[in-house]
DNA sequence: TTTGATACAAAACAAGTTGTTCTGTATTTA
DNA sequence: TAAATACAGAACAACTTGTTTTGTATCAAA
């Protein structure tokens, strides 16, 4: 690939990031975009048809290695172990995300956190989902599986929206005890 | 307050409702509300200052009902009462939604659903914060109590979110049974 | 029923945004 | 070095937003 190809593309990335900070994603121009990054007009538009398409690029980019690392994980560990595991995959994630690469987390509590947010969840649906029925000797027969695994995951991603709103006060270890606290209760 | 102004107004809420069951909110221009509602340019300007106003309204006037009337819910029976009440408020709020008043289910499920979500979410929240204030003879001592809050009213939305997605198969008195099995044990 | 107020439709408007297309220049790869 | 291509800059049409103006229809109060 082109090195002037990938400069420009990590100029747009940063620039869109950095805007993100003080600005909703809706009320975000193209125009901003070139004067952060520093760009033509024709240049942005070789490099994505539309603004959607930089922010699904972004998603995919950004939460990719992430999710990856996790799906690893699970592989080698399974998904939490019941209490033998001495770190489960949800504390690997929160690890994950407090080194904050490419500032990660304030895309996560940004303005429109909530798109962000949405696309975290979805991948995490499918780690917990593909988990459970690979070995799935659960005992809560009451529940819809289906229910429990949107449970998991959306409580999951609830925690770290309410972790952010309070500035990080709290670390991985300890929010990995919350959320077994109130998870394997019901396992 | 002036019949026209009842008739506009409606008018506009309907079209702006009815345009958000096929379309995001970004995406839907003031020009197409207009043709909509039938109503002219300057009328709709002469009643919102923004599209991003008009959103604010329909939220306030939409789950201003529901969450009134579970603040009444709660001070007469509480918010849970560990499994004595025969109706929690979780199931009011579901049964309440499910009448489906002004389509608020199209609403919570639409491509916007984000948008309504976080406000329904907001707003219960707080009524289960000054729950907890209230009679709080809590015994897990080992959880914030924010962090509990927030896991109820996350886990609570989360699972009206799965609810929609698959069209409503449940009724909301299975509902509130899964949720009491995945809440009531780490109260 | 009349009268004064006002909600409304319609149209024109400036300012801003989007995505396209062109030309010429600079950089890269082979 | 040469051919390919990524780029800047500018101009462009089409669309969107929010404002303003003018004339008409409807309302509430006397």
């Amino acid at each position: 690939m082109d090195r002037r190809q990938i400069k420009t593309r990590q100029a747009i990335f940063s620039a869109f990031v950095k805007l993100l900070e003080t600005k909703r994603y809706e009320k975000i121009t193209v125009q901003e975009i070139l004067d952060e990054a520093n760009i033509g007009r024709s240049t942005f538009y070789a490099h994505f048809e539309t603004k959607d398409e930089l922010l699904k690029a972004i998603c995919k980019e950004l939460f990719g290695h992430i999710i990856d690392s996790a799906i690893d994980k699970t592989h080698t560990h399974g998904l939490y172990s019941k209490g033998e595991a001495p770190q489960s995959v949800f504390c690997h994630l929160l690890q994950h995300l407090q080194e904050n690469d490419n500032n990660i987390l304030g895309l996560l509590s940004c303005e429109s956190r909530e798109i962000f947010l949405r696309y975290f969840k979805d991948s995490l649906n499918e780690l917990i989902q593909t988990q459970f029925v690979n070995h799935s000797r659960r005992e809560n027969q009451d529940l819809p599986q289906d229910f429990l695994v949107n449970h998991i995951s959306g409580s999951f991603v609830e925690m770290v929206l309410w972790w952010l709103k309070g500035r990080e006060k709290h670390t991985p270890e300890e929010l990995d005890h919350y959320f077994r606290s109130v998870i394997e209760p019901i396992l």
